[in-house]
DNA sequence: ATGCGCCAAGTTTTT
DNA sequence: CTTGGCGCAT
């Protein structure tokens, strides 16, 4: 491209950016804070402050984005190739960024490369097993305290050698007893749980000067997203790689800080300049999302907040229709007003499903929406539902692929041995760890020697000398294709057969499952091509995903979410519902002031994300465990400015009556909102448009491989009779492996243009 | 050794 | 109302 193309580049890039917007995105070298308010331009600054050091001449390598979630990750990923193409710019969490540098560096912190994450299940799994071993299983304590205290440690960079409970502190004592040995069984099973993969990263940086100038020379330019979400861990990795190139760019907002929870600590934004006195700073106040009522509510909401940055929040766009504040009788009522409401306006073509949103403080919270959408035809898209990969099912699978890759994964050695049942019983596994223990072996090592293991009897002995066989016939196929892969192992194991004896539904949703999983595999394998590892990458991104991920925004539905997993979206017309107290705020969190700071915050991030219109809702009555309680209305409410409000009753009798509520109950949606100013159209970047730009692929070839499934009987002309045992790849590519009765045993076959049909 | 059924407990948010 | 852990009966 020559000079003259470049400076056409940079130009299209500054065009339609805000004063305050561009400084961000020139500023070239040193540190850089942008104070990001809700709706600001954020994301929009971030993506082309990349693409802007890219034209810069900055290689894309060197660029390193930080995000806290995949959504987030892949948001950003999308944007940048909309903005500049394909490119090696790094954009991902920190937990990935740090699972992939410990893939590489792992000796350095006790583990191997091919080690385990845990995921919270797995890591309370070897918890139980610590606490049993220290006997302290039978206090009163639940072992997730334990956890949230290890986890805290973690987050905060405590060794455990270097836990010291403050005295007098009974649970602070047990834990420093505990902790170590927690973290002495994770590394016996070359395994890191959650907070691992930041600490052991932290402390490689720490430890180990020569790796992290390596590292900080690597990557030099980074950019956290979400500042203000950053725990300890995050913040010494985020430093670490900016010393000797300091060209560390931090996005955030304090009003927007809702991790605390996981160990976050708001006072890495508040004080980064003065951690980093060269730092220049950005606001970015204007909003480009929200109607005017809108911001107006929710900057008055959190002002009521001490600890904070506090901001000038504006907006150009207009004024909008008031906020609505509407009493239900029950839960019921709300679920099923507001489902009729969509309905409606859907029906009359006034808005589309995927406009709007309902956001809840909790999960349990989403079944009455479920089922009230789906009672007025709503489509409707659930995230965070029971989690895809916390299924048992897939649990069970993917523990297989942990131990095949890591062969003392104990976590999932226990899960797989017995999985599907095949006569190895809790008496035996006791015995068999007993024995592990004793030499210091894995317990697949131990397997191995089950002949020596006194008190197994030979029958029993046969059947885990079996599993181990099973195991390492496996292992010979883990450089395969992970569909593949999985496909053999589900022959092998006769995984199927455990459900597909019944006909019941829960088992069909199983065996649906566990396609759906083969599908995940395929993507997978499709995404990965040739690539070296497939099974350690498929292990790790499948251990790193939540089902937040799984949202879609082309999709026309509703959707139901969490207030977490609302951060970082947009809604035209946004249901904040069961605003009450005890849920929002939320009971745990009124011990601490902060705490209650904290829940203020969350309202704010999730009034913040409508666009035209938001609804503040709770119900009188709530159906709780079972019981039928009378709510409370969250103090919250009394924070709002009523003269941004429009208040409404329904169903609720009593309150109707006595004309507490709204005199009339006006039609919903009386006044058609006028949207001519288009408040989003100028934040929306129709020319960088990812469809626009990128064409969706051609149709899928006539002949569909995909009419093959595994499982299936086919038929070939000079074989015979066959069953497929695997698939893999795709498109031409797509194979299958068949096993024929003897003497023609497995054959691999292309199936575009092989002969092989399906039997009937 | 397995499987069923009971009882108890515990419910925030995510990687 | 769910889930998960545990004990009992087969």
């Amino acid at each position: 491209m020559g000079k003259q193309g470049k400076r056409e580049n940079v130009d299209r890039l500054l065009q339609g950016l805000t004063e305050a917007q561009r400084c961000a995105v020139t500023h070239f070298e040193g540190p850089l804070l942008i104070l990001a308010g809700p709706g600001s331009g954020k994301t929009r600054v971030v993506t082309h402050r990349i693409a802007w050091l890219l034209a810069q001449g900055v290689p894309d390598r060197q660029i390193l984005a930080l995000t806290f979630t995949n959504k987030a990750a892949d948001e950003m990923q999308r944007r940048i190739k909309a903005l500049v193409g394909d490119c090696s710019v790094w954009v991902g969490t920190f937990h990935r960024f740090c699972a992939r540098m410990l893939r590489k560096y792992a000796p350095f912190v006790g583990l191997q490369e091919n080690y385990s994450i845990y995921d919270t299940q797995d890591s309370l799994q070897v918890l139980r097993q610590a606490l049993a071993r220290t006997g302290l299983h039978d206090t009163h304590i639940a072992p997730e305290t334990f956890a949230r205290a290890i986890s805290w440690a973690k987050n905060n960079l405590i060794a455990p050698d270097q836990y010291v409970a403050r005295p007098g502190h009974m649970v602070g004592s047990l834990v420093q007893k505990v902790y170590p040995i927690y973290q002495g069984a994770l590394l016996d099973a070359n395994a890191a749980d959650f907070d691992d993969l930041l600490y052991h990263c932290a402390n490689l940086l720490r430890e180990n000067p020569e790796v992290r100038q390596a590292l900080d020379e690597r990557h030099r330019f980074i950019l956290v997203d979400e500042y203000q979400d950053t725990n300890l861990a995050q913040y010494a990795i985020a430093r670490a790689l900016s010393i000797d190139h300091p060209h560390l760019a931090v996005t955030g907002d304090p009003d927007q800080s809702i991790y605390g929870w996981r160990g976050a600590n708001l006072n890495n934004i508040l004080e980064f300049e003065r951690d980093y006195p060269a730092v220049r700073v950005v606001r970015l106040e204007q909003n480009y999302r929200s109607t005017k009522r809108i911001l107006r509510a929710a900057a008055e909401l959190i002002a009521h907040n001490v600890r904070r940055k506090e901001k000038g929040l504006y907006t150009e766009n207009s004024e909008g229709p008031p906020v609505r504040l509407v009493t239900y009788g029950t839960h019921k009522d709300e679920a099923d007003d507001i489902a009729a409401r969509m309905a409606e306006e859907i029906r009359q073509g006034r808005r589309r499903a995927g406009d709007f949103a309902v956001f809840y403080r909790v999960n349990a919270l989403s079944r009455e929406f479920e089922l009230a959408l789906r009672q007025h035809g709503v489509p409707f898209q659930l995230v965070n539902s029971v989690e895809f990969f916390q299924r048992k099912e897939i649990k069970d699978l993917i523990g297989y692929l942990h131990l095949l890759n890591n062969p003392h994964d104990q976590v999932a050695f226990l899960r797989v041995i017995n999985t599907p049942a095949r006569g190895i019983g809790k008496t035996t596994v006791g015995r068999l760890s007993g024995y592990a223990l004793q030499h210091g072996w894995s317990l697949l090592e131990a397997a191995r020697r089950v002949k020596d293991i006194p008190r197994i009897n030979a029958k029993t002995a046969g059947k885990i000398a079996q599993f181990v066989r099973l195991f390492d016939r496996l292992v010979e196929a883990v450089d395969r294709p992970m569909e593949e892969l999985l496909g053999l192992l589900l022959a092998e194991t006769g995984f199927r057969e455990q459900f597909s004896a019944s006909g019941d539904e829960e088992d069909s949703e199983r065996l649906a499952n566990i396609e759906e999983l083969l599908t995940v595999a395929r993507e997978f394998d499709e995404r990965h091509g040739g690539g070296t590892h497939p099974l350690e990458t498929f292990i790790e991104e499948t251990a790193l995903v939540g089902e937040t991920d799984e949202w879609e925004e082309e999709v026309d539905r509703a959707t139901l979410m969490t207030l977490h997993a609302a951060k970082g979206l947009e809604f035209p017309v946004v249901f904040l519902v069961a605003v009450e107290e005890g849920l929002l705020p939320h009971q745990r969190s009124k011990e601490e002031q902060d705490d209650v700071e904290e829940e203020r915050r969350l309202m704010f991030v999730g009034m913040t994300r409508a666009r035209q219109e938001l609804q503040l809702s709770f119900a009188r009555y709530r159906d709780f465990r079972g019981r039928r309680k009378m709510t409370v209305t969250s103090s919250f409410l009394m924070e709002l400015p009523r003269e941004e409000m429009e208040l409404l009753t329904v169903g609720d009798e009593d309150a109707e009556k006595q004309g507490a509520g709204v005199a009339e109950p006006a039609p919903y949606f009386s006044e058609v909102p006028d949207y001519s100013e288009a408040p989003h159209d100028q934040y929306d970047e129709p020319v960088y448009r990812a469809d626009a730009t990128f064409p969706t692929p051609s149709e899928p070839p006539a002949v569909s491989p995909d009419v093959f499934l595994q499982g299936m009987t086919v038929l070939h002309p000079q074989y015979g009779r066959g069953r497929i045992a695997a698939l893999s790849g795709s498109g031409l590519a797509r194979q299958a492996t068949v096993d024929f009765p003897d003497p023609t045993g497995r054959m691999r076959f292309l199936l575009s243009g092989s002969p092989l049909r399906p039997a009937e």
